[in-house]
RNA sequence: GGGAGCAUAGCUCAGCUGGGAGAGCACAUGCCUUACAAGCAUGGGGUCACAGGUUCGAGCCCUGUUGUUCCCACCA
């Protein structure tokens, strides 16, 4: 294999191959190892229909990232993917197709409809796939399922006959949500509430007695030709003379009762309340209360049926206009007032619902909401972060029945048969031929499919093969972590959890992490409308992918929304062509018989032992980090390891050693290279998969590849904390040095001699060649006293030592000392404030050894630090 | 009406179980130092929204206030 890499890393001409060489490796597959505990992810089946967007990089990245981490920590890890068949979103697409043919689906027939829109699933259904592969997905694609497919369906079957047979699943006449648009009943979730400009409508009903009138007001006033009563407060005296008679109804002529209910609230508007029970939510429940006769007046598209006498045919927004106007031209608008309210739309298509009364399936949801609020407040089932546990049983808790039919042809249809002679329903696993009751062979099936979410939330446990009793759901189920944003909690999250254990009897999975929305540069939401969205397929061929998926989780905690910034795609490109050069400048160091393998312990120099040090501690935080879910705080540490201790120090450090005629000591350094960057490379990869397994692959390595080669250990033998502290003694000196050169003005190019007085000499001896390489030394002196000669002498003092360089006229001796007497005072507060909490008794006594200890250590190591610098500045006064 | 989040450097955000405030970007200065100018070094910049409280100690915990965002809810 050839250890030369270009200079720039150039993410397209890898990415392809790499991942090309997972799947041909078979790594994605759990590898069924003795003894490995499974782990499981079952992704969030996006769209057939979708595209790409910012939210699956997001979704994608977090679950990528965590089923590498688990599989590289030995688990038998399965990321199962698949795709939803997405009944609205689909069936709408495939329409808009047949309409540049001048085609309605009507046209074509339910059969050959389907036919179409399988066609399509063909066509396109594969396109979401191959571009999550792009992401670097390391999902078992063998395992792929469509929410459609056969195993699916069976499932659905499976599980509405038996809720059925439980009685959790029943056919009713309710208010519903209609999408006149979308031509289908909708369910509770699937309604989005957006705050509109309205208008109040006062309109005058007068007393069929002709004793006087009442007005009413309302948002809707086209539903009026559905009004079946008015509605009082029993307890408003106002109305207590008309309870009981009747008003005529406007423009229809039909006189309807006054009933009195709790319903009615005296303080607003009038009073009076218009019922209108087809259309309305709590007039249907006010009607049955008082017997209202039940008037629906719109039809499925939205326009006034044969009820509404002369409005008939009109669109509901050309009926409200036309009704207004006849309304104040026969003189019964008393005023219109100006009024926001809260208007239902359809989640899809964004029309404004209809509710309307009318025979839809329902699941019940009460029984099944008690099990699933159980697993979620005695932690079986856990949110990350914990907040959205509360968002999840609030709504758990007041949900509704579940409106579970959809006028739509794409979808499961509803294994349902009504029979014309009896009006028995006959609900089956088996397609049903005849009345389960009366034998009749003249039965129908329903024709309405079920929501698409009905399938979504078997998703768990129908990809693992469930209603059989396979291999994979037992070893498999239940599964570990569901990853997905806090907009689909409603619609999936609570589903599958209910689903699962009355199906199942098992909670789906232990954890549900919640990340939030991916945002543009301004915080608004990425949308086709604004235009504002950012293709993340645009920025991985332009920044490559592991840049796009750094920026996806750094600087981000769960459940937060993040703006999406170019910017950081940049900065995380650059990080990447960083380690790609740490990398090339150990490879091109190496000898042929470089191994990877640590050197013996004794051999290791100091820097050798502080990144080790270094490391070490770092994988078991990274670790932690990673199981408690904070990959945001992990990335962090990861990066500043790379860059600052590896990059910025460590390669710095070694570099005298390599250019260097020792070769013992050379070998030394370039094996503690090579196996920190080995190390790194392994903590990077679930972050990183395609630039680490690159560099991984050039290195001495030991195992066909990164993404299963085996998570780093920490090591107690590897832990040199005393070491760790030499080292930062020396590197604090250099840091010192540099910053004084620097605001002097000296340029890297002038070395200096330098003189060191310490009472840790042999730190210094050591540190030596760090000292001449990295802070400009041409030499280094070490004295037992102060030099007697301080004119033209720059003097730094750091916690071990004192750091004298002649710099001959460049000094300025009065600056110097007006430098020295300001670290004076800043020492002197430090020691002050830090030995005002020690003689605080109740510190003393109440803190916790440790900390104590640490500010006495501080005490001891200030007052050092500030004799050094009153005998600097008193040998410098004297000049 | 109920619930939740956020408020920390110029910008975007981290800050894990309380122990002398961080990153990226931006900015300033100096460097082509044989891995990297997509770089190196150095530096400026924060009353951690406000007011109380708990604590030896609060960005972090508690209470309230203000601003802001979101979710849920059948007020015509």
């Amino acid at each position: 294999m050839s250890r030369e890499l270009p200079k720039v890393y150039e993410p397209q001409q890898v990415e392809n191959e790499i991942y090309k060489m997972w799947q041909e490796g078979g790594y994605f597959k759990p590898q069924g190892k003795e003894g490995a505990k499974p782990f499981t992810i079952v992704m969030p089946p996006p769209n057939v229909t979708g595209q790409l967007h910012m939210g699956h990089a997001m979704d994608a990245t977090l679950q990528d990232t965590l089923i590498r981490f688990k599989r590289m920590q030995g688990y038998d890890a399965l990321w199962v993917p698949g795709v939803d068949h997405a009944g609205i979103a689909t069936q709408i697409k495939v329409e808009e197709e047949l309409r540049k043919e001048g085609l309605t689906r009507y046209d074509l027939g339910r059969e050959k409809f389907l036919e179409r829109v399988w066609d399509w699933k063909h066509k396109y259904g594969n396109r979401i796939v191959e571009q999550q592969k792009k992401l670097g997905a390391s999902c078992d694609w063998d395992r792929s399922r469509f929410t459609m497919d056969e195993g699916c369906s069976k499932a659905v079957r499976e599980v509405f006959v038996s809720l059925y047979e439980k009685g959790l699943i029943y056919k009713g006449s309710r208010i519903i949500n209609w999408c006149p648009h979308c031509v289908t009943a909708l369910s509770d979730a699937e309604v989005e509430y957006v705050d509109k400009p309205g208008h109040l409508w006062h309109i005058r009903y007068p007393l069929a007695d002709g004793s006087g009138e009442v007005v009413v007001a309302t948002t809707r006033p086209e539903t009026m030709l559905g009004d079946t009563g008015v509605c009082v407060n029993p307890n408003d005296e106002r109305y207590h003379s008309i309870i009981g008679k009747k008003v005529i109804l406007p423009l229809v002529d039909r006189q309807i009762p006054v009933v009195a209910d709790d319903y009615a609230e005296m303080e607003f508007g009038t009073g009076c309340v218009k019922m209108t029970p087809a259309h309305d939510p709590n007039d249907f429940e006010v009607g049955l209360r008082h017997d209202l006769e039940i008037i629906r007046v719109l039809d499925d598209n939205g326009k006034v049926n044969e009820l509404g006498g002369k409005y008939q045919g009109l669109d509901r927004y050309e009926a409200r206009k036309q009704i207004v106007q006849d309304l104040q031209g026969q003189g019964y608008l008393v005023r219109i007032e100006d009024h926001s309210h809260n208007v239902g739309t359809c989640y899809r298509c964004h029309n404004d619902v209809e509710p309307i009364i009318s025979a839809q399936w329902f699941v019940k949801m009460k029984p099944l909401a008690e099990a699933a609020i159980g697993v979620v407040k005695e932690g079986q089932t856990r949110f990350v972060p914990d907040r959205f546990s509360k968002t999840y049983l609030n709504w758990m808790e007041n949900v509704r029945d579940w409106c579970i039919s959809r006028q739509l042809w794409w979808g499961h249809q509803i294994p349902a048969w009504t029979c014309a002679d009896c009006g028995h329903i006959t609900v089956s696993r088996e397609d049903a031929c005849k009345c389960e009751k009366c034998g009749s062979t003249h039965i129908q099936r329903d024709p309405d499919v079920l929501d698409t979410w009905f399938s979504s939330a078997l998703w768990p446990f129908e990809t693992l093969g469930w209603p059989e009793d396979t291999q994979d759901l037992k070893k498999f189920y239940p599964t570990d972590v569901l990853v997905t944003g806090y907009d689909i909690i409603f619609f999936w999250v609570a589903r599958m959890i209910f689903s699962g254990l009355e199906h199942t009897g098992k909670a789906p999975f232990h954890t549900v992490l919640i990340h939030g929305l991916v945002r543009d540069d301004k915080g608004r939401k990425m949308s086709k409308s604004l235009g504002n969205g950012i293709d993340p397929l645009e920025m991985i061929e332009k920044y490559g992918c592991d840049a796009l998926r750094m920026n996806m989780v750094t600087g981000n905690s769960p459940g937060n929304d993040m703006r999406f910034y170019v910017e950081r795609c940049e900065a995380m490109r650059n990080f990447a062509n960083k380690l790609w050069n740490a990398s090339r400048y150990v490879l091109m160091n190496l000898g042929e018989d470089t191994k990877n393998a640590l050197p013996a312990l004794d051999d290791l120099e100091i820097a050798d032992k502080w990144v080790l040090s270094k490391l070490n501690s770092l994988i078991g935080e990274v670790t932690e980090n990673m199981e408690r879910y904070e990959l945001g705080v992990a990335i962090q540490k990861i990066y500043d390891l790379i860059w600052d201790t590896y990059c910025d120090w460590y390669i710095e450090l070694t570099k005298a050693r390599l250019y260097a005629e020792d070769p013992a000591r050379k070998q030394t350094a370039l094996q503690v290279l090579v196996y920190v960057l080995d190390q790194m490379l392994r903590l990077l990869h679930p972050f990183m998969p395609f630039i680490t397994e690159q560099i991984w692959q050039s290195i001495p390595h030991e195992g066909e590849a990164l993404i299963v080669a085996r998570w780093p250990q920490q090591h107690a033998e590897l832990d040199f904390k005393a070491e760790e502290g030499t080292m930062e003694s020396v590197m604090a000196a250099i840091r010192g040095i540099r910053a004084r050169r620097t605001e002097m003005n000296v340029p890297p190019s002038k070395k200096a001699a330098l003189f060191v007085l310490t009472s840790k000499k042999e730190i210094f001896q050591e540190g030596d060649g760090f000292l001449q390489r990295l802070a400009y030394a041409d030499r280094v002196t070490l004295l037992d006293t102060e030099p007697a000669d301080l004119d033209g002498m720059v003097t730094i003092t750091t916690a071990d030592a004192k750091l004298y360089i002649p710099l001959g006229q460049l000094v300025d001796v009065s600056k110097e000392i007006a430098r020295i007497s300001k670290e004076l005072e800043n020492a002197r507060k430090f020691l002050a404030s830090v030995e005002g909490k020690l003689a605080n008794e109740r510190f003393v006594s109440r803190a916790p050894e440790a900390v104590v200890n640490a500010e006495r250590e501080k005490v001891a190591k200030t007052k050092d630090l500030i004799a050094q610098l009153e005998q600097s500045e008193a040998a410098l006064k004297k000049l």
